[in-house]
DNA sequence: CGAAAGAGCCC
DNA sequence: GTACGGGCTCTTTCGT
């Protein structure tokens, strides 16, 4: 079918002008059966504030939708470009001068969800969800055709009106940055990487063994490992004091049992973490790669910060999210138990490029501290640095100063490094975190400045202009966190998003994005990205024949 | 049965 | 009485 909604008098001769003399803006949405099943049934397409049609995909004006979404001349409004070009680009969408409202409504407070941010038009959208429910069907496909293109017109003519409003509004930085890194997104999204599978299914047996073994040496013991009653119970059976979650349950987190200390106690612990470590290897990494070529995730910017994350929410079933596969816990692993080396290139090399400690350059940039400039522009080591001026010593304490490093910076609290040093000297550790502040003075009253200014004004800038509301909701401390802790990270991303889009004419080589790293395959010769931004930032590239 | 909690993986 | 920021996903637990 073809439907027209609108003021327009004469519906025909207004699809002859469309189609006959594409308008320079068009806003568009596409329908698909679910969220997981992107099957197409239909483009809606308004062209102007108050006409819009609706095309599905049998239709014989369908053809005229396609050229006209093929025109790059055409600017594309779309609320969630990500989605539907990810739908639409195997119909040749060109994507040249994409718009997206949902950014440009998160850009300026109002949240990127159609239905809320339509209040501030004339055109109100309705969610998918409720229109289902109103019609008591489970997917959109069930619905009669004209309602799908009523709810598609909807939405398309909502998002060109917010689209004209908010054009001029948004902090255009930041918007033109996130706008032109969408397609980038998409690209590698759809792309995926090559998964080796006999590396996978070697991994797996591995750990479908471990499995095995510590369930049934827990239910020799008598407990279920997977169970954290059940672990907490028996642990407590056997004296040890557990502390509570916030509802009340005894806590049996991995800090909680690596701390237990009666001699009967701890065999028990030390099995459910490795029970817990092979039911996540196998759970969430392993067997849903199962069978498959090739692995995706949806890279995105929804986050508060503007990074891009990845997810498999709101797409098919292929998709995971890639951007937290194990690393560290695989550190003392022999490499062919090292979970990344499952993934490999079509050709014979990979190429990863980490920007090095972009955060903590962030830092000593927004907090212009002396030394830490001095260190990072005489190409030094912060972590070092740190150590030295902690403790006097240069190699062995680095790790522990790379954790005061990050923890400092992000206002932990005195018992949370101690947690990350696995250290239970709390004195100690306040004098050192003293002697860190005192070292990094400039960083320090940055900081102080944040925790003053954030909660003042309600909301802290990135770099470029990325205005973040502060919770309201929300713990005093966490408010205080928040106010140091967005600018270094936004900035940090706008500094990535920058770099990546320097790289765009590698895009077709590109396999991921993973906040400060890109993996690109084959052999690829990363450009000196360092002056991309007035942070000074050293890029790292190493190559391999599988990711490590 | 779905939402929330708890756990654990990443930068 | 006191969570270090940003995410994602899985299993268990619990309430409707």
């Amino acid at each position: 079918m073809r439907a027209h909604f609108g003021t327009h008098p004469n519906a025909a001769q207004l699809w002859q002008d469309t189609t006959g003399n594409h308008p320079p803006v068009i806003a568009i949405d596409t329908e698909t059966v679910s969220l997981k099943d992107r099957t197409l049934l239909g483009v809606g397409i308004a062209v102007s504030p108050s006409d819009a049609f609706y095309v599905s995909v049998g239709d014989p004006s369908f053809q005229e939708v396609i050229i006209l979404l093929q025109n790059p001349y055409v600017v594309k409004v779309l609320h969630n470009a990500l989605y539907d070009i990810r739908v639409l680009r195997p119909w040749g969408i060109d994507v040249t001068l994409v718009e997206d409202t949902a950014i440009m409504t998160r850009l300026i407070g109002l949240g990127g969800v159609l239905e809320e941010a339509s209040f501030y038009v004339k055109t109100t959208a309705r969610s998918a969800g409720d229109v289902i429910d109103s019609h008591g069907v489970s997917t959109m496909a069930e619905l009669p055709d004209s309602v799908i293109a009523e709810k598609c017109c909807e939405d398309t003519l909502a998002t060109f009106q917010l689209y004209e409003k908010f054009k001029d509004e948004v902090p255009q930085k930041v918007y033109q940055l996130d706008r032109r890194v969408i397609p980038l997104l998409e690209k590698v999204s759809s792309k995926g990487i090559r998964i080796d599978q006999d590396r996978l299914e070697h991994i797996r047996k591995y750990y479908q063994r471990e499995y095995s073994y510590y369930t049934a040496v827990a239910d020799g013991i008598g407990f279920n490992p997977s169970k954290s009653f059940e672990v907490g119970y028996i642990l407590s059976e056997m004296g040890e004091f557990l502390p509570l979650t916030k509802k009340g349950r005894l806590s049996t987190d991995e800090n909680v049992l690596r701390g237990v200390r009666s001699p009967k106690a701890i065999p028990i612990a030390q099995l459910t973490l490795l029970f817990r470590r092979a039911q996540k290897m196998l759970g969430t990494y392993l067997l849903p790669l199962k069978d498959q070529d090739r692995a995706f995730t949806m890279l995105h910017m929804n986050a508060v910060t503007g990074r891009i994350n990845g997810t498999s929410a709101g797409s098919n079933n292929l998709d995971r999210g890639l951007l937290n596969l194990p690393k560290r816990a695989d550190l003392g692993k022999p490499e062919d138990l090292k979970y990344r080396g499952v993934f490999i290139p079509n050709g014979t090399r990979l190429t990863e490029a980490d920007a090095n400690q972009i955060e903590l350059r962030v830092l000593a940039h927004l907090s212009g501290d002396k030394r830490m400039q001095w260190v990072f522009a005489n190409d030094g080591d912060l972590h070092s640095d740190a150590e030295m001026a902690i403790w006097g010593s240069r190699g062995t304490r680095r790790d522990f100063a790379k954790v005061f490093n990050y923890s400092v910076a992000y206002n932990a609290d005195v018992q949370a490094i101690a947690d990350g040093i696995e250290s239970t000297d709390l004195v100690r550790v306040a004098a050192e975190r003293r002697k860190w502040l005192d070292t990094y003075t400039g960083a320090a009253s940055w900081m102080n400045s944040q925790m003053i200014e954030g909660p003042r004004q309600g909301y802290v800038e990135s770099a470029l202009g990325r205005k973040m509301w502060l919770p309201t909701d929300r713990e005093e401390k966490h408010v205080l966190n928040c106010s140091i802790n967005w600018p270094i990270q936004t900035f940090a991303a706008e500094i990535f998003k920058m770099c990546i889009l320097e790289c765009e004419y590698l895009v077709d080589w590109a396999l991921l994005y993973i906040h400060d790293a890109q993996l690109y395959e084959g052999k690829v010769p990363i450009p000196d990205l360092s002056s991309v931004s007035e942070v000074h930032v050293p890029w790292e590239s190493k190559v391999g024949d599988r990711w490590s």
